[in-house]
DNA sequence: TTCGATGCAAATAGTTTGCATTCTA
DNA sequence: TAGAATGCAAACTATTTGCATCGAA
């Protein structure tokens, strides 16, 4: 699958290799930094700077938050990481290799991912009408879901 | 021409409509107040509450930052003005009474003012699809421009 | 053993809040 | 003249930066 993305892509699909491709790219593959990615790997969803930094709850051990950031935004360069903005509040990173696009909702905050090929449609039309290439990974389609618009 | 909006609508083609609202609503028309509307329907774009506290670089006598803001939220509230995110970097303000939606190019940061019924096509195909009622009157559409995805 | 990365603290950007004073209705 | 709104300062949230120290390669 080729999915088109703004900057450099690296598949890592797992952590090892995730890892391995940090290590290859001449960066060091220090305590901090590891735990970021396990981290983001663990989780399910994207994460806040802070959540990374507790440890998602206690399950890693935490770290400082300046180097949370820092590696964040290392790794977002080599593209093992991607930064999100579901709505106000603070940013959200997720693991790459797991391509995600998102739609949230304005009034419940909730949001659903889907694979960028579910937006492809969307996409063309958008590209068709306005000559944009809509990207929804980093800024997510924002309306009203199913539930509050039926309200 | 029927827009769907969150919160309020209150039709303002113009300031003294603008004003005749904020008075009859029981709210106080103070001069601060005046200013941050009159700043806003003098301005051909979006701005920041900081270009509404400097008077849009002098042409209006400068405010209050804090007061900006909280003027800007009362008379958000009242649906005379919204609230733009266009990417990163501060929120911008605008008049309601001239309905825009947004697409932004995340590579040069420019963006582009469209009517909302330019967008219900694929306000619709969002919605068969998704079950979403997109909105990109608030969070733009995000992606590259022509310009940029054609380099 | 070097220089990339860390951890702490301080700085920064954007926005909100507390409070005594001012001014609109 | 009551209470809404102001202006200033301080707090707050999210993020970035400086710098001395540490540690991975």
């Amino acid at each position: 699958m080729t999915v088109s993305r703004i900057g450099p892509t690296i598949a890592a699909p797992d952590l090892a290799t995730a890892e391995a491709a940090l290590r290859s790219s001449g960066l060091r593959l220090s305590a901090a930094r590891r735990l970021v990615l396990e981290t983001l790997f663990a989780a399910d969803r994207p994460l806040t700077a802070e959540q990374i930094a507790d440890g998602l709850d206690g399950r890693f051990p935490r770290s400082d938050l300046a180097s949370v950031y820092r590696n964040l935004e290392t790794l977002g360069k080599l593209g093992l990481v991607r930064h999100v903005h579901l709505g106000h509040g603070p940013g959200l990173y997720a693991r790459a290799g797991l391509e995600r696009e998102y739609l949230a909702c304005e009034r419940c905050g909730r949001f659903e991912a889907v694979a960028p090929e579910d937006l492809d449609e969307v996409r063309d039309l958008v590209e068709r009408t306005f000559g944009y290439r809509a990207r929804f990974g980093h800024f997510p389609i924002v309306g009203l879901c199913a539930d509050c618009a039926g309200e």
